[in-house]
DNA sequence: GCGACAG
DNA sequence: ATCTTGTCGC
């Protein structure tokens, strides 16, 4: 799996910022015609604590049975600091390489953070979305932007997500009595198909398996690797 | 100026 | 993000 777009990522701070606005005229915001979803994958991305080296996993479930077909691990990538708003400066290197990795296409990419959900609409998964031209979907577990009312309690019930007076995503409650997802369009997909998606990925945790998968094995590689 | 701030 | 397995409770 390779980018259509490259970027540097010794990037200033003020470049980038610049680089997400014009990234974000980019991003489509509705489902694709006749698409086909055979493999989803789930990325998420773990640090060395005392040199701060990052390490990402891409892994890739069936759409059917959401087995784990293909994994890939990152390596040697070198950190960018955490700035709320430039994460994805800060996560993308190492996913990158980990997806480049995989002998498969997903066909869909379930991230860990927001996708327009963001000041300048353009989170990871939108970032990612665009360099890669593929669909992929926001699923953040706590808010960056945006207000909502509290979803009611039950799975499949939902709110949305408003900025500047702009839906950018909705609260889902993916299970039961249990605090509800982030959910927001990364790029080429509508927000129904979306949320439906996450739902239909998390039929018995809080987070889609995607997320579960990815975040399962960057624990254990970054443990065996940073040990 | 102060608080908020994906992972 | 990271500290951290089994265990108590609905």
């Amino acid at each position: 799996m390779e980018p259509v777009i490259t970027h540097p990522w010794d990037i200033r701070e003020a470049d980038a910022w610049k680089l997400q606005q014009h990234l974000a005229s980019k991003v489509i915001r509705h489902d694709p015609g006749n698409h086909e979803i055979q493999y989803i994958a789930g990325v998420d991305v773990a640090y060395d604590n005392h040199s701060d080296q990052p390490l990402a996993a891409a892994v890739v479930l069936d759409a059917d049975s959401f087995g784990v077909v293909e994994t890939a691990v990152s390596e040697g990538i070198p950190s960018f600091p955490y700035i709320p708003g430039l994460f994805s400066f800060r996560e993308l290197p190492p996913i990158i390489q980990a997806l480049k990795k995989l002998t498969l296409s997903p066909d869909l990419i379930v991230c860990d953070g927001h996708g327009v959900a963001h000041p300048r609409r353009l989170g990871l998964a939108s970032h990612l979305g665009v360099l890669f031209e593929v669909p992929t979907i926001g699923c953040g577990k706590t808010r960056l932007v945006g207000e909502a009312v509290e979803p009611g309690i039950h799975r499949g019930d939902s709110s949305p997500l408003v900025d500047q007076r702009e839906v950018i995503g909705h609260v889902l409650r993916t299970q039961d009595h249990t605090k509800p997802v982030f959910v927001s369009i990364g790029h080429r997909i509508s927000l129904p198909t979306a949320c439906d998606w996450i739902l239909k990925l998390s039929p018995r945790y809080r987070l889609p398996e995607t997320t579960r998968q990815a975040d399962q094995l960057v624990r254990k590689a970054s443990a065996a690797r940073f040990r």
